[in-house]
Parts: C-alpha cells; structure tokens; sequence
DNA sequence: CGGGAAGTTGATATAACTCAAGGTAGGTGG
DNA sequence: CCACCTACCTTGAGTTATATCAACTTCCCG
C-alpha cells in the first residue's frame, strides 16, 4: 500500500546553511535529518522521546486499521513540531510526504514541559477541531476546510501548496480519493478556486471557501 | 435545541465530605461546583485560565456548527480532568450531562505545565484515536469502540453506565440518534450486549465487541 | 396515573462509496 | 530534447450505508 520506490538516496544528516531556529531552550541544536518521500520517520509501536521539527517539507502522522484503513491525523509543514507522546511508545505512524528535512530533539535531561504544554495544546486543540469535520461536515464543507486550514497556514496566501497527494487528503478527510477529486472540480466550476497544477491551487474566491467551511 | 428545563436548584458550593484528592501540587484545595443536568459550565468565547475535575457525574465537551450541528469532542466521566485550551479563551463549550460536581482549579500562580502536560498528551492521544474513528469506521465499529472505552473507563466490569443520552452518543461517534438505536439493537440481537436499563448496559461477549471495536 | 421526553422501528431518500475506464502530467531514459 | 511510462488523477455508472421523515412505544418524573 505504502510502497515507495526503492530508496537510492542514503539518509544523511548536515549542519545548517542558515539561521538556526531551535524549537527549545536547552536542547541541543542537532543537525538536520533528511528524508525521502515516502520514507517513514517512526513507527506506531516504536519507543518515544524525541521530538521533531519540519525545517522543509512535509510530514503526514496516521494509524491504520487491520484491514489497512488509514486515517491521516495530521500534516506537518516547515517550522511545525511534532512526535510528542503520551507515554515512552509511538501510538502512530510518522512518513515523510515529500523530500522533508527534519531536526530531531532529544526531550530528555531538562524538563521542556513548560516550553511543550502549549504545542500540545495547541495540537489538541486542531485535533478537536477536525474531530467537528469530520463527525459533521460534508464533502464541500470538509475540503473547504482543510483548504482554509492549508491557505492559513501558509500566509493566508491566494496561491497555496498541496504538497500531499489526493489519497492523503481524501484518508485525512475521512473521503475516498474520488469524492475529493470530484469537489475539487465541483469547486472548479463554481470558480471558487483554480488549479495551478496538481499540487497547487489558487483561491479565487475566499469568501464561498469560507462559507462553505463552516 | 439544548433547552432544559427550569434550573430550581441553584449552583451552590460546598465543603468536601470524602478525601479530598487534589488534581494538582500547590493548587488550592477549592471547593465543589455543583451543576444542575444540562447546564453550561463554560462555554466557547468565554475566557478560559481555570481547570476542573469531575468529582461526580459527566460532563460533555462540545462544538457547534452555524446551524446547529454539534460534535461532542469528549466526555469526562469522574476523576477526569478537563478545561485545558491554547490560549486564554476556550473553544470548545462544556455542559453537565447529569446532576455533577465539579472541583475548579485556577491554573494562575505557581508553573503547573510539569504536572499539566501528561494530561494534555493524554488528551491528544484520545482526540487522534477518536479521528480514526470518525473518519475510517462504520456505525457498529464506532459503537463497539465507544462502549469499550466507556467500559474500560470504568474499571472494564460487565456492566456499564452510559451517563449520557442517545443523542449525546450520536453526536460525539457522528451519527444519528436513529442510527445509534439500530446498532444497540443489532447488539442486542447479537447477544453481545443486553441492556440493563437505557442508561445502563451489561458486555455479554467482550471478545465480539473487540473485534468489531477495529 | 398522566404527560412528556427519550428511544425504537419502519419506509424512503441521498450522499458518498465502489468498481471501472480513461486521461494527464511529470519524470526518466534513450 | 523528446517520447514513453507509470503514478496519479478524473470522470462515469451503479450500489450501499446512513440520514431523513414519520409513527409508535417506553420510560420516568411529577
């Protein structure tokens, strides 16, 4: 399912070029870990602690069902943190979406609980909020959403990146691939939005996205 | 919609008979809130800065849509913890299901991120699961889940109290009440649970309930 | 015991899924 | 640099799970 090709270019690690922006206080400035599209950062199962910061690229965490079912908890673009846990075990799954650069803190040793509590709250928080689209909201209004959600995020820009697939973006949203590709050109016609290329799109018309996202 | 009959009992506070169990270190030892069935504890655009502890009944975490869609996001049964937000104004509103005792906390003063961030990860691992939920599985697999985890929240007896309405469970696995009637008839039909009253449940065959649960 | 809210059951409607067949674009090798 | 190749995406037709609408039943609470 998850198939990538077979990977040529070796993980490496490097100092940076440029300003380093350290996520924490006290945590050592690690040198940035590369990975391919495709590639998994961690596992569901696999032991915690470390945390982790898009430098660029992006990142895509989900669980999967026995019947191979999966359910995109979250995207991760440059400058996001995450990995935080519960406990010592990853209870999901963490891949690289695209070429992503990603620096790795160690949480032990100092207590960075107080510098944490709000990243997680702040993913609690999203994480309750898709709970709303996802228990309630149709198709338009999911990806008007997630649209809104990606454009913010980005600068409130007009042109915004899609750096996800729309198999992602259909398991992040709770829809198959097709109904996702068919609101993307319901949305198309309507002129709401335009696509640049695939994984690009111009939003022409803020206000209906709006409208429609809630 | 959430109207609710003619509050006659007054909020009213009181001074503990049992062993206080304070949430957290060097948070004064307050008092209990005491909210009626139905009535709001917070609501959303309020400003947040306190914490509360179920110390008898449940209380719902929800969100509502312009016209009237609610997503319960979480229930908190006693012993629970809830109120946390990102920043100093909560999004979320929160409602006493039944009769229920609330001791608040105000977070201010002393730093309590150390002893706060374990519930706030605990939080966000329950708000992704509940996604899969929503996103990936039917109604009798988001059923099944929600009875395991209301029964293992409960120390994993036989029988289970769910506090709660129909429409409450409707509204937190996303479905209709109807549809939330059909599954506890199936589930009855299928021997796996029998219903001691409406609000009250006995797990026949937990191993079905699991295999459905995922 | 009566009344109203909450829950159940049935019939029908519909949004989204599934299955299937093209189409498009971006990357690779000739 | 072009053409092919393969992933990805789009579109269409038919199916299905769940929603909707409606009637009836049950359970409490006063």
């Amino acid at each position: 399912m998850h198939a990538q090709a077979a990977a040529k270019i070796e993980l490496q690690s490097y100092l940076p070029r440029q300003s380093p922006s350290p996520a924490f206080d006290g945590a050592t400035l690690n040198p940035v870990s590369f990975f391919q599209a495709g590639t998994e950062i961690y596992a569901q199962g696999e032991k915690a602690g470390a945390l982790y910061q898009v430098e660029f690229g992006a990142v895509r965490i989900y669980r999967l069902l026995a019947d191979g079912r999966r359910q995109i908890s979250a995207f991760h673009l440059a400058g996001e943190t995450f990995g935080f846990e519960a406990d010592a075990t990853h209870h999901f799954f963490a891949e690289a979406i695209n070429a992503t650069g990603v620096r790795v803190f160690r949480a032990s040793g100092t207590d960075m609980s107080r510098q944490l509590l709000p990243l997680a709250l702040k993913g609690l928080t999203r994480a309750q909020e898709h709970l709303l689209v996802l228990g309630r909201q149709n198709a338009i209004e999911r990806v008007a959403a997630f649209l809104l959600d990606m454009s913010e995020r980005q600068g409130g820009l007009r042109q915004v990146d899609l750096p996800m697939s729309r198999n992602d973006i259909g398991d992040y949203l709770g829809l198959t691939i097709e109904t996702v590709s068919r609101v993307f050109t319901r949305l198309k016609e309507k002129g709401v939005i335009r696509l640049v290329s695939l994984r690009s799109i111009e939003v022409l018309k803020r206000e209906a996205l709006l409208a429609m996202g809630e």
